[in-house]
DNA sequence: TTGATTTATGCAACCGGTTGCAAAAACCTC
DNA sequence: GAGGTTTTTGCAACCGGTTGCATAAATCAA
């Protein structure tokens, strides 16, 4: 069915090596050559099968993009951004759904089957396994949206979730609030805990506020709307730092039904800056996690790696902001 | 760095054959040397080279998912069931993102060098030039959420949008609408416009209704905020049937914001029924689009296609439903 | 022209597997 | 234990490319 390099050979009366080689960069071959080769690979319809180069190149330009995220809208974007920034470095995604997986060492195993140069992997937690796995492979990871070194095999691009949970008691404070809550994802996550850590190390610098914590059991809309719902049943706290957008926006529902206001009686405060945050009718107040520049980093380092495979782990952390939208009562004229 | 099946067969004693054998399901092995050999590769840690095999076998297990819908949130849905159920059934999507690309048949001529078996396009308008690349490339092809005959070369699976048309108007009509509106996606998607010629044909049977049509520039929320906005610059209809969940969803944000009750001053249908429709605030009577189902179909034919490559192209047409919510007013009693 | 140098080309081996074929081994039956 | 079957095995060629090396062709200098 296909053509292939030998077809083409034959039609312009070359050696195999020479089509082979007008179809390499900075290969040896004289002007004359090269189109006869060209015009022959045009007319049979040619191209060159990557898969079998690869065997000898030892290249698949195949880059594994594994996640578990396929609930949370943000990670659209994400794929997004990925798809595209792989593609123009002339690099292919295969995709990888860790969401039923029970062994992810299968999918490091896939991976390898596949020869792929590298993977990246979206997820807040690096699947346990996951390093050892790929490191014993020899395949190049990245964790995009990982830990600060969560194994220090890994390659890590993220944010300091712990310094997001700082810089949400700091906001907090900063607008007189005093009775603050952190209302966190998953209690497993890794970027809950962190979160919470730092909620709660920088509370110790504001001795006049009061803080309770609880979970949602996911990052999800419905999560959200029923943690709010439960904790309404007691005295609302003043303002909630939410784990992520998609639970604000669930929170911000059920506090709408109860009849209070926003951010009158009670004000929220999401992470992530997703597009819907900006949306007319919820403009949430939020922490900006810089999506755009841990994508293209993450692709940088991956490529980097590529050059370099024993090169010496590191972690790329971007600094969070405020985005200030109308969740959160504005700074108090004190500060 | 990896190990080889030439590695395997020294350490088992036995040919490379015998290893190749020993990893091949069905392939005549005794027992004994199937012990030997796996009992070598495990010891190694060796896993057969996918692509190598593939370039005796003819196939790689890889499924190019091409799609140019990175921004509507139902496509997460989407990704997240094409990636399950590909891999489900051992085959790895190798993802390809449509959005900025000039020329669509440099995709196809991509996913020919990496010998995808068969490709995907999860798009409601098959890129022009992409039928005959494909059928000239020898890759089977299914539109996923394409058009009905969008061309006879590929197979489509989807939903028939002049139904969906035509439904909406009924679902108005039964509700006692008379003054109802078609605002479309972008006038170019030919999902619009099928809509958009179901709407208008169902009309004649109701000649007490009377219907505008405007067009949203994009599927996105800020465009349908946009176009309701300019539309209630004029007095607004009774009843806005928009071309997408998302859509809808900007449309009720610049009602709201006009001040403009729903369902009892306007009502809205959308189509899709995606997750958020259903998220309490939003609560938007919709269209269901059977995405699960059309997915699966999408994934059993082009299994099917593996398995018979000249199949005769065919059409997959699923019905859709109205699901009931809050922006829409019940039906009239006289019906 | 000639000889030295540079550039282009083809040969053949190789990448990591698979598979048709013929020979070898194992199993049956009598 | 002989003879016939069936199963297992290894050899060698092949899948579609790449690449080191030796040779041939072209270019250059004198």
């Amino acid at each position: 069915m296909a053509v292939t390099l030998k077809e083409v050979a034959e039609l312009a009366g070359v050696s195999r090596s020479a089509v082979s080689r007008s179809f390499t960069e900075g290969a040896s071959v004289s002007a004359r050559t090269r189109a006869k080769v060209e015009k022959a690979a045009r007319d049979l319809g040619y191209s060159p099968n990557a898969l079998a180069s690869s065997l000898t190149t030892g290249r698949t330009k195949l880059i594994g993009l594994v996640s578990n995220n396929f609930h949370n809208p943000v990670f659209l974007e994400v794929f997004d951004l990925f798809t595209r920034g792989l593609q123009e470095r002339g690099l292919r995604p295969l995709l990888v759904n860790l969401s039923d997986e029970t062994a992810p060492e299968h999918s490091v195993r896939m991976l390898r089957q596949y020869s792929v140069d590298g993977a990246v992997v979206a997820s807040s937690t690096l699947p346990p396994g996951f390093a050892p796995a790929f490191h014993e492979a020899g395949i190049p990871v990245v964790n995009a949206f990982g830990r600060y070194a969560s194994d220090p095999r890994v390659h890590t691009v993220g944010i300091d979730n712990g310094a997001c949970g700082r810089l949400a008691v700091q906001t907090f404070a900063a607008r007189g609030y005093k009775r603050i809550a952190f209302m966190g994802g998953p209690q497993g996550a890794t970027s809950t805990q962190d979160r919470q850590a730092g909620f709660m190390a920088e509370l110790e610098a504001h001795p006049d506020i009061e803080a309770s914590v609880s979970f949602a059991g996911a990052y999800s809309f419905e999560a959200g709307r029923r943690e709010m719902q439960r904790l309404l049943q007691a005295a609302p706290a003043e303002a909630y730092f939410c784990g992520d957008d998609v639970l604000s926006i669930g929170a911000l529902s059920a506090l709408r039904d109860h009849g209070l206001s926003v951010p009158e009686k009670v004000g929220v405060l999401g992470l992530n800056d997703m597009e819907m945050a900006g949306w007319a009718g919820i403009d949430l107040t939020t922490i900006h996690q810089p999506i755009r520049q841990i994508v293209t980093s993450s692709i940088e380092l991956i490529m980097a790696m590529l050059a370099e495979p024993d090169r010496y782990p590191e972690a790329r952390v971007f600094p969070c902001r405020i985005v200030e939208r109308s969740t959160l009562r504005p700074l108090s004229k004190a500060n």
